[in-house]
RNA sequence: GGGCAGCUAGCUCAACUGGUUAGAGCAAUUCGUUUACACCGAAUAGGCUAGGGGUUCGAGUCCCUUGCUGCCCACCA
């Protein structure tokens, strides 16, 4: 029974959250009539998908309540959809978070263990970190969990789980493969305390007192009595490495010097004069001294200048400071290797002797440091990784141009639009060891120098490359997930029943059978790693395996088959020759087994099966060197190839994918070295739809997803990348919703932020008010893309509205208690007596539920549950049960019967009726909102035996 | 500098594609109530929807314009 007095959220909420876990109501399996299914038949099952995969929180820190509101959001339509009667599917994760997670991990070591990344290595670093992050893993959940997000928490991934890793991978591989992956020399944020390049985000700047020093640069030739051109500057030791003056084309004062060329002091170098719109006149002297090399700004200007310059008028870069934030290159020995700071003095000095300086002033600059180091960055040529964007981003904006992908709120499209069309090559790569490696390897180091002339060069093993097809082409790198060197993927074939007989019979030429055939087809669907050959054992099970996973390649592998790879005896199975088979077990022998069938071939030994296999493994990674094989044979012989590969001391790996695992073994060639950097969290959270999913084998089912909820401040770092790569990868859009929260700010209005101190994390809130009025808090009266303050009047009221609903359900459930819910249920509306109110609540009631439904199908929430909140309590609890009392009562205050007329009795019956459909339907309409409080309730109503046993999975009214 | 959003009751915010008298919560004033709920109910007051102009039978909503506020992007060498 509900209990008297105050609702109690907090514990409530646990026991409820507890029921649904128990029961599995969150997996797609679950099926409203047949209760938990397998998930063949979840794949079976022919109710429309719905699917949301949750955007993965960083796994290091626990999120604070504005983290928590897109679930909120995300849950209302999972449960919506859940009600609408279709297989819903919430899937989680949990981010590697890049260069955050591994400053996170790197400081915890380093206090615990007082020892840096570099003390670790690279890979027990990675390995430390990655146990870290698994550790806390499920605390981050647990938060999910509370706030009642109903996603499918068994199916939970991590991004760096091994199980996504070939799909990312091979996303990158196959980009290169089609020509839009390219490594290029591009001015970077180098951090030089932290030993890596920054992405904008990354960094901060700070205001610094300087000074702006005018220096004369001479003119080679005088022009109209004009000898020299002054720019100004604050960063003169760059001059080192200036390609050019530049000046505004509209600036009178150096329309005649344009063109002419100037000779920069200190180096004697000869540099053109040429013009940018860029170039602000009023400021300094409006020349500008140009420095590609270590200025964004500069770079951006030659770039401009030479895409529409004459190939004689091009102007290039060179590179003066290296990545020890020391002067470097080609530059008077005097200033070798001395600091930025310390060139600067010494270059002012000099240009005073020359008289070259004309003055200067005080001047405050902002400058930009790492947000982690606080070092001051220095912007420096390196080569990166790009990817080239051109012929994704065509499809991505048509995408959504057509409609097939809506972004809620609408005016949002614009910005990714505008975003979208403004989108440059994408540099993909970044110097840490916590994410995806990049599969590339070199046949020797790679190595990046600064040349004589200034420019950035690579070598590999001492050699040098021009570019990385050049580097491919001649044989020193490689772009391939595996490591260099042959690759054995191991499986066995695809039948999964082993009951006695079919042990029994199985090793002669059975074909699979129907689920194994099934079976093999979702595993050849769901396989994201193409071969080179596949090797069958010449038995008809292993080689229709071998057939139907080749047919699913896309570099179409020839099959050949090995009379090694057959298995002769079934004993071998279980690790035991059929000698100790038959002592085990005496009834094997009087079986018709065809262990006994004189035409077969003798019965082995295991050194004998370990030896022919030993044999086979030697001469194929011979013959094939370089080449990645899929093995498929039986069981036994299985086992005894990967016992032995796994001796040869070659790296394994292993996927799992329906009742088939495979194991991989690379045996490495020598002298291939990997890529040092790792991709940009972007580009595997880019991949987030469909990796997840086909990790999880269920990418055929619930790809395309329905919706993607997310934050409106990373539409264009994540979205756009989502839809891109996918469109890409899979040929189908990720989503076909994209909805935008407003974030959550502090009670002040201010943003939320650590650093402000003013971060309320979700746990305090709803110990105190219950998760379903801080889901209510989220939801009610906000629309998409606005933020909105905590506001703890709200938080107050909307706890006050779950106690309105408890007291007003203990009074409905306390009038139906002498009712037969059958009769109820059987009841036609027709035979009833309704009084004028009971059909005013009827028809308010209808109108409702329309609202409520459109509203939600148009991505409303705000105003759906504000609806809601208004009509229960001030129509249904304040007017309703007022009028409808006196005719419920069966008794009289003094304790006397009344109601007792048969009319009356007609009346209170109608008077129930309504109530009761009515208190039904909003609780139904409501879950979505408040999960936990409408479950509870739910619980103690009256129900038949054909109304779902949890709300979850009830019906949504329908009018 | 470019783009986007916002400006509505004392405060925080709604009002879905233009359509009754612009609504909630909190705060305020008055009254009531104990067979669901004092974590309640009823009522009152509070608005030239930032200013100005326009389109329309009709504008908080569409267009123009001015002024603030916030966010994003590009940023002074």
């Amino acid at each position: 029974m509900l209990t008297k007095g105050p609702y109690e959220a907090t514990i409530t909420e646990e026991s409820i959250l507890n029921y649904w876990l128990e029961n599995k109501f969150f997996k797609p399996e679950y099926h409203p009539e047949k209760g938990l299914q397998t998930e063949a038949e979840m794949r079976a099952d022919q109710r429309d998908p719905f699917t949301i995969v949750n955007p993965p929180p960083n796994a290091y820190m626990r999120p604070h309540i504005g983290n928590v509101s897109g679930y909120a959001y995300q849950d209302v339509l999972l449960r919506y959809n859940r009600l609408l009667g279709k297989k819903v599917l919430g899937q989680p994760g949990k981010d590697h978070a890049g260069i955050q997670g591994e400053v996170v991990v790197e400081k915890i070591f380093l206090e615990n263990k007082k020892k840096s990344k570099q003390d670790l290595g690279r890979e027990k670093f990675y390995k430390a970190s990655y146990a870290h992050f698994q550790k806390l893993m499920p605390m981050v959940m647990a938060d999910e969990k509370r706030i009642g997000l109903s996603s499918d928490y068994e199916r939970n991934l991590f991004t760096l789980d091994p199980r996504v890793v070939n799909t990312i991978l091979n996303t990158f591989v196959s980009l290169y493969s089609d020509g839009m992956v390219y490594k290029g020399v591009r001015i970077v944020n180098w951090d030089p305390v932290a030993k890596t390049t920054l992405a904008d985000i990354d960094t901060e700047r700070v205001e610094r007192e300087t000074e702006l020093v005018y220096i004369k640069y001479p003119l080679k030739q005088e022009i109209d009595g004009i000898n020299h051109i002054t720019v100004a500057t604050t960063r003169a030791e760059t001059m080192l490495g200036d390609t050019a003056v530049i000046v505004n084309p509209k600036d009178e004062r150096y329309k005649k010097l344009i063109g002419a060329i100037v000779v920069l002091p200190l180096t004697n170098r000869e540099i053109p004069i040429i013009t940018s719109e860029r170039v602000e006149s009023e400021f300094g002297t409006g020349a500008v001294k140009l420095t590609p090399a270590h200025s964004y700004d500069d770079y951006v200007m030659m770039n401009e200048w030479n895409s529409v310059a004459k190939e004689n008028e091009k102007i290039g870069y060179i590179n003066v400071i290296n990545k020890q934030a020391k002067m470097y290159g080609p530059i008077p020995e005097r200033y070798n290797g001395l600091s930025t700071e310390e060139a600067r003095s010494k270059v002012l000095v000099d240009l005073e002797e020359q008289g070259l300086i004309e003055k200067k002033e005080a001047h405050t600059q902002s400058v930009m440091v790492g947000e982690r180091s606080k070092a001051v960055i220095e912007q420096i040529m390196s080569s990166q990784w790009f990817i080239d964007v051109e012929r994704l981003k065509q499809p991505a904006i048509e995408a959504v141009k057509s409609g097939k992908i809506q972004i809620h709120p609408k005016y949002m499209t614009k910005k990714y639009l505008t975003w979208m069309e403004n989108l440059h090559d994408w540099p993909v790569s970044r110097s840490l060891w916590w994410g995806y490696r990049i599969p590339v390897w070199y046949k020797g180091e790679l190595s990046e120098d600064i040349d004589e002339k200034g420019q950035v060069v690579e070598t590999v093993g001492g050699e040098k490359v021009e570019n990385i097809n050049d580097a491919v082409n001649k044989g020193l790198a490689k772009i391939q997930i595996d490591p260099p060197g042959t690759t054995f993927a191991v499986i066995r074939h695809g039948a999964t029943e082993h009951n006695q007989e079919h042990r029994l019979t199985g090793r002669i030429d059975t074909p699979l059978s129907e689920s194994g055939i099934k079976e093999c087809e979702i595993y050849a669907n769901n396989l994201q790693e193409s071969f080179d050959l596949i090797i069958s054992s010449p038995q008809k099970r292993a080689f229709q395996t071998a057939e139907i996973i080749a047919a699913k390649q896309n570099s179409k592998p020839n099959i050949i088959t090995d009379e090694r790879l057959r298995e002769r005896d079934f004993g071998i199975a279980e690790g035991k020759n059929w000698e100790e088979l038959i002592a085990e077990n005496p009834e094997l022998a009087k079986s018709n087994s065809p262990l006994f069938q004189p035409e077969l071939p003798e019965a082995e030994t295991i050194t004998e099966v370990e030896s022919r296999v030993e044999d086979w493994i030697k001469e194929t990674a011979e013959k094939y060197t370089g080449k990645k094989i899929l093995v498929v044979t039986h069981a036994g012989v299985y086992r005894v190839i990967r016992r032995q590969l796994g001796g040869m001391n070659a790296d394994e790996s292993r996927t799992d994918i329906a009742n088939l695992q495979m194991e991989r073994y690379h045996i490495k060639e020598e002298g291939w070295i990997q890529d040092e950097d790792v991709f940009d969290t972007w580009f595997s959270s880019g991949q987030w739809p469909y990796a997840t999913l086909r990790a999880n084998n269920i990418n055929d089912c619930f790809f395309p997803t329905d919706v993607m909820e997310t934050g409106h401040d990373i539409l264009e770092l994540w979205v756009s990348r989502m839809i891109m790569l996918s469109l890409y990868t899979e040929n189908k859009i990720p989503f076909k919703h994209v909805y935008l929260h407003g974030l959550v700010k502090a009670p002040d209005g201010q943003k939320m932020s650590k650093s402000k101190g003013n971060v309320i994390a979700p746990e305090e809130i709803i110990t105190k008010y219950g998760a379903d009025s801080l889901r209510l808090l989220y939801v009610v009266g906000n629309r998409a893309g606005s933020s909105y303050p905590v506001s703890y009047e709200k938080l107050e009221g909307y706890k006050r509205f779950l106690n309105k609903i408890w007291n007003a359900a203990k009074f409905v459930l306390s009038n139906l208690e002498d009712l037969n819910i059958d009769h109820l249920a059987n009841t036609d509306i027709k035979n009833l007596n309704l009084a004028e109110t009971d059909r005013t609540m009827l028809d308010h009631m209808n109108l409702l539920i329309a609202d409520t439904t459109r509203r939600l199908d148009n991505f409303n929430l705000g105003i759906a549950a504000q609806e809601l909140y208004d009509s229960f309590w001030h129509t249904f609890a304040d007017i309703y049960l007022e009028e409808v009392k006196m005719r419920l009562y069966t008794k009289d205050k003094n304790g006397n019967p009344i109601n007792t007329s048969e009319q009356e009795k007609q009346s209170r019956f109608a008077a129930q009726w309504t109530l009761y459909n009515c208190f039904r339907e909003y609780l139904i309409l409501l879950h979505p909102f408040i999960p936990f409080i409408s479950e509870r309730i739910w619980q103690d109503l009256p129900k038949t035996d054909k109304e779902s046993k949890t709300i979850m999975y009830s019906r949504w009214p329908q009018r």
